[in-house]
DNA sequence: CTGAAAGCGCTAACAA
DNA sequence: TTGTTAGCGCTTTCAG
């Protein structure tokens, strides 16, 4: 034999399985004589509940799982990092999975998720259409973290990028610039709602939206800019996509000898470790990423309880002002 | 009824329940007729094994967990990268727990593998002595990732600190430099080794090695810097305890007007995403986490196939060379 | 509060 | 190649 089982430790207790039982699950109706002699036994023998056996009688796993698209983002470990201190209190475990970074990656790894036969799931996902969405929402509790257009299937909670885009221009304007230019992310999730945003409010304040193609990384921020600063009349400030372009931005404008932010200011998204670095200080849109995960949770219990009327959170982001912008 | 069970399956194809489990586990004594028959069955109830069953049942879980320190740290997720690829190569499935950068974090997260039976599990740990590690090598197969004596309960992999140093003091005294400082992390997970292999290497050419206090941390890097260049004699070339701790070097020198390399080089290490950002373009050394995440996974099938000798393997870094370090 | 007994859904001999 | 039949270790009635 291997692990000692309940039965093991009810005959080294002296009781019988079925008071082992309620005493592993801490059941309230027990002697303290009867718990505590099983308890010593148990731990005499090194027993381990067995959890497969446990789920597979009990028809639960007190378990919730999270799919990341991605472990090497900040984004989605904070995320991570909110879920599990939301299911640490509820008393539920956590199952992480990643897709890295790939669509068959995501694939595999809520199937998964799905065959451990979580309580619910969180998706902490980027590659997917909503299709692929609802029928994972079909088959357990789901909320999704994503941009989506409010299925019925899941909940979702997400950032309000366009709030977003609309704190960095009214801090611009603020300072009196007004040539503000975007260097967006096309498609990336979150960019067309950020770049929406942003141009949305320069419309507001009658302010000609200049909008430039680019990506989620440095590299495109740093041949953005170049392009930007090539104008007859480059802008006087420029906001990125996210923290890694405008670490691109910053880059190129050091390069040709522009000062930040008496030259040029610039606003980045996301507020990652980048942002925060001394030797970069850059402005920008901080999400409260753990908050999302611990929602985003609680919205699944509520699921796993048994509601089924979907929720759908926008959750505000705030602007976090440092020393790469400056008045015009 | 909830999901539809093996039987279900059974009658729906009009065969018995234990050929139904043999094509679920694709055993080739199968006829075509009944695989094809049985799938399409599975397929149009939307059959899906119950993993909690199969796994009591078998006594196998087919699945390698690892526990994870902190996965913010890109350290981590890269090595988890690593044994990610080397399971699904071995057709096991994979499970990630972190310990959220807490000790009893990581207590927990090894007791949600321990419970689940995993096959066997990779400890990418930090806070850990080594007795906790060899409790849990008592239990199941087990790696660490970690800079251990050589334990004989359990595998280990690890970088070649010592060696990462030499290779840092040998560009910088190719380059000319003499006064060569270390920034160290106190007793954090690797700096001792760092350390001395610095002292070790600066002793072998008849330098006098520098060391200041310092930590893996922006802050630590700028305040240490700010000691340095106090002293009569201003160190030439700076060898952080990591990159965020170059960083925080580099912020220092700066902020001071000195300017690098021309008057002082900097070294990093870990190479992260930080070190390749052009505005800050870190020598750093580079370490094959992925690699630590592979190798360590093959050692733990190796030891889930039955070996039980340890194995122990030390990994060497290489430096990455770019514009923070020149000629003295 | 305790004990006996019937499964949970699947695997793994062993027969047929 | 397919069917029969014990369990795997635990939960969960239901009587005592």
């Amino acid at each position: 034999m291997g692990q000692p089982t309940m039965d093991d430790v009810a005959a080294h207790a002296g009781v019988s399985r079925a008071l082992v039982s309620l005493v592993m699950r801490d059941s309230p109706r027990v002697s303290d004589r009867s718990r505590k002699k099983v308890l010593a036994s148990a731990n005499e023998l090194g027993y381990r509940p067995n959890v497969w056996a446990r789920n597979l009688a009990s028809g639960q796993t007190n378990t919730i799982g999270v799919m990341l698209n991605d472990l090497h983002n900040p984004y989605f470990t904070e995320l991570a990092e909110g879920v599990a201190a939301a299911a640490a209190e509820a008393g539920m475990e956590l199952l992480i999975t990643s897709g890295w970074q790939r669509e068959s990656g995501e694939h595999a790894a809520i199937e998964t998720l799905l065959n451990m036969r979580t309580d619910g799931i969180v998706l902490g996902a980027a590659r997917f259409s909503g299709e692929v969405f609802d029928e994972v929402a079909q088959q357990t509790p789901t909320v999704a973290v994503a941009n989506f257009d409010e299925p019925e299937s899941m909940d979702t909670v997400c950032n309000d990028e366009a709030h977003g885009s609309e704190l960095v221009v009214d801090h611009l304007t603020k300072l009196g610039h007004t040539r503000i230019a975007h260097i967006d992310a096309g498609n990336a999730p979150g960019a067309p709602e950020r770049r929406r945003g942003f141009m949305n409010s320069m419309s507001d304040r009658g302010l000609a939206p200049i909008v430039f193609d680019g990506d989620f990384n440095e590299h495109a921020g740093m041949s953005a800019a170049a392009n930007l600063m090539k104008l007859k009349e480059p802008p006087t400030a420029i906001f990125a996509a996210n923290d890694l372009s405008a670490t691109g931005v910053l880059s190129h404008l050091r390069s040709i000898g522009a000062r930040v932010p008496d030259d040029v200011s610039i606003v980045g998204y996301d507020d990652t470790l980048l942002a925060g670095l001394g030797a970069l200080s850059l402005t920008t849109v901080h999400q409260p990423r753990q908050l999302f995960g611990r929602r985003s949770t609680e919205l699944l219990l509520e699921r796993i309880e048994g509601r089924t009327a979907a929720k759908h959170e926008l959750i505000q982001p705030r602007l976090v002002t440092r020393s790469s912008t400056g008045p015009n």
